[in-house]
DNA sequence: TAGTGGTCTAGACCACAAA
DNA sequence: TTGTGGTCTAGACCACTAG
């Protein structure tokens, strides 16, 4: 039943396969997961690779496991589209949230950053950045401002106007052969003011959530930062924390 | 130099020992480490326990890892305080920010739950609850709004107001012998309200950030629900995202 | 005490990146 | 081509929980 092959990653497939039997309700929230050693067994892979499968459930929160009694399913699964981890495009969040999106706005120009844009990226004073501001639409109602600031110099390639409605890690990949590793976000709330309030089509003062994002590159050097503007009814944001 | 002994864990032993001289500059940001056999060799351990050590490291995005390129050290190991990872208790989180957490104000009651507080808990609609609101201050000011609410047939020891004053899950645990394995949060921007603003020292109209969370026990049963009100003053929030 | 998950080893092979 | 990290195995022993 496993139909496990090689060629893909064993654990994601016996990942995938255990999440496909919570889904079918073969394995129910509260009930016990067979042993580790039996699913080996039934997948016909080491204990090893079933560990690293069952890791994978336990960080995302879809089981939870404590030495000498078990592995138990929790009903976490329901919400694994809404997580924070893995965030990295607008247009994902939208449709996690089961919406349609699209770029309902787009603004850029060429300019010298402000002092905090300028230390986030590290550039010496004269250093041009792209500002690239848009508006996500979320089934046609405006969610996320978004407004990204890259370092002139990194862009390698001409581009259009078509090419900044991408996701900056996309553009980044693509015009400047430059790779996101990772990023560090901070959120804040935080309230419209009034061209914002224009821009998302809500009433000034309106909360939003602010994210004020820097990623890095494999080298450690910053390659772009953001400043992301959520509206509350447009992104669920959910965590999930575990402890053992 | 490693000293790596028996009987803590090995994995571990690794990963602070890397930690550690990452924090004495031994290993600077935008570095590469050693490859993972040279560490094995160092260390005396199997490769397999060097990569345990590296995926923790990798996971909170201390370090970058890349097929065939090697494993690079970030400067996000400075941000390791302020994460939204792992945080159960708004006292540390507090003290994570370096400043000095006490309970300012606190007030209790047993009543029947809203609605939607008794879904969240799933409850029988004549079973009672106990609420307990906390305002939490950082050297002295006022920056998170605690509401915590508790089934009250969970509770099978009397308590006092002073047990009250403490996390909520240390309080299930002595009081309810019940521990929280994991909680689901959803993080929205708010503003204050009259009383919320009164309680917390500021202007109505001021953006707040509440987490609406709630937490099971190790069988899925939701053990309780709270929500948190932090002024953006009080609490900086990371989130750090690494990707393969 | 039996059975569970947690840790560790030694070795193998593969995929990828850089020189 | 060389060296890196990524995956997988088979087996061992330990720590914890429950009956």
């Amino acid at each position: 039943m496993a139909t496990i092959e090689r060629g893909e990653l064993l654990s994601k497939q016996v990942e995938e396969a255990l999440r496909e039997r919570m889904r079918q309700g073969c394995f129910s929230p509260g009930e016990q997961l067979p042993p580790e050693n039996d699913l080996a067994a039934t997948f016909g892979v080491s204990r090893a690779t079933v560990r690293a499968a069952l890791a994978n459930l336990q960080r995302e929160g879809t089981v939870v496991r404590r030495q000498g009694a078990g592995t138990y399913v929790t009903h976490a699964a329901a919400y694994l589209d809404s997580r924070l981890e893995g965030m990295w495009d607008c247009e994902d969040m939208i449709r996690a949230r089961g919406c349609e999106p699209s770029v309902g706005w787009l603004e850029y120009e060429e300019c010298l950053p402000d002092e905090q844009t300028r230390r986030k990226l590290r550039l010496q004073p004269a250093e041009n950045v792209l500002v690239v501001r848009k508006v996500f639409l979320a089934d046609g109602q405006p969610v996320i401002h978004c407004a990204d600031f890259i370092p002139r110099a990194l862009i390698g390639k001409s581009f259009t106007r078509d090419d900044l409605a991408k996701n900056v890690f996309a553009f980044l990949e693509e015009f400047a052969g430059e790779r996101a590793t990772y990023y560090v976000a901070e959120l804040a709330p935080t309230v419209a003011d009034g061209s914002m309030a224009q821009r998302l089509g809500c009433s000034s003062g309106t909360p939003l959530l602010l994210f004020d994002e820097v990623a890095y590159n494999i080298k450690d050097r910053p390659i772009s930062c953001s400043l992301l503007h959520h509206r509350r009814e447009g992104v669920l944001f959910r965590v999930v924390q575990s402890r053992p």
